[in-house]
DNA sequence: TCTTCTCTGGACTGTCAAGTCCATTTCGCC
DNA sequence: GGCGAAATGGACTTGACAGTCCAGAGAAGA
């Protein structure tokens, strides 16, 4: 029996109780040190529930990759929805150092350090996790372009060439910060996207 | 029986395959793919000589991470040790994005992609990609260094962050290159970093 | 040549995880 | 309440892999 898209509202919450446990999972130790057991009891759900919604564990992998993009993206709205200022990006920023602090700069981004674990593996998840990264990518793009049709980037600016790179130094940023056991890194690398970005700034 | 150090040229030579051997199978399809056995068959080596050389898996994959670091640095000694111009610097990020182009956007960075895959997992493997990104980053923080002695970065560039955020934006941009299999990621990646090393120019 | 240490081959074991199956319970609806 | 569909529990099968063991081949020095 292939995939079953739960009908019932018990259903659903079984499903999501899965996938949330899943996630969680993944991010504490790894795509490959997870297994379905360990999944089942989290939940709580017992194997065949597992095979009842999902096809197999690489199915569940690739829901756990779009429901970690989303819950990056719902955790951020605020603050995306304010990269159209100076002031809002660096309050994004701060944000983000500030989270690394907090974590004791752990788990890196729970996203990008999924990429290094399935781009090379399962085509469908590098693809998922493209999708990821790319709407929040688009989300700073979005507020780029609002700056420059303000006036306040200059109008040879290129939001998405700056928004490739913001994303770049913000992956590095983390991937320095997870492997070094500190946030400055990220910190670091995100002063250096500031100079970029303002590098762009109308004259 | 514990970790032997070979002390016949024949015993150095298996070691050595072994590492060899292990090294390409998890840069082509990741830690967690690769079995004792995948490693056996390619080196060619036996089970036993597997763990005469290496206390178990684990170790066998930290002589991964720093065979990696070795085979990287080596590759790019020449380009490494121009870095203390503009047009070394350009020369190295160029090359870079042409080795991308080469392979197809496949692999990302071999040694950061192992971060993702082990950071949060062993943390002796943790260190050993942060030793293997430190001595990268060394590298260019050097060029930086001779740079601002010779007045061609401000004196009051500070070539330590510089490194650090130059390996963010080739970091990210391998990653984002990885995901989107796009080498056009790393070259936006790095034209970012041109543009914050330029900013600390001498005026 | 003898002896000892190193290196090698490969069978064996135990564990653990993925995936299957079917009986049973619960739900939604009439 | 009764019926069909959805959801659930958990045992079972199969296979793969890490790690063990021991016998034997090979080198190197006395």
């Amino acid at each position: 029996m292939a995939t079953v898209i739960p009908s019932t509202a018990k259903g659903r919450a079984t499903r999501e109780r899965i996938v949330r446990a899943a996630a969680e999972l993944v991010a504490e130790h790894g795509v490959a040190a997870v297994s379905l057991d360990d999944v089942g009891g989290r939940a709580p759900a017992s194997r065949s529930q597992l095979y009842h919604y999902f096809e197999d564990k690489d199915a569940l992998v690739r829901a756990v990759v779009d429901a970690t993009s989303d819950a990056v993206l719902g955790a951020h709205d605020q603050l995306l929805a304010q990269l159209d200022s100076w002031a809002g990006i660096d309050r994004w920023f701060d944000a983000l150092v500030a989270l690394q602090r907090e974590r004791q700069a752990r788990g890196g981004c729970p996203i990008g350090s999924l990429a290094g674990q399935l781009a090379e593996r399962d085509p469908q998840a590098r693809a998922a996790i493209a999708g990821g990264l790319g709407r929040w990518e688009a989300r700073l793009r979005e507020g780029l372009t609002r700056m420059r049709e303000r006036g306040k980037l200059s109008a040879a600016a290129d939001p998405a060439a700056l928004a490739t790179a913001t994303m770049a130094a913000l992956q590095g940023g983390l991937l320095l910060t997870q492997v070094r056991r500190d946030p400055e890194q990220l910190r670091i690398a995100l002063d250096a996207a500031r100079i970029v970005l303002r590098s762009a700034r109308a004259t």
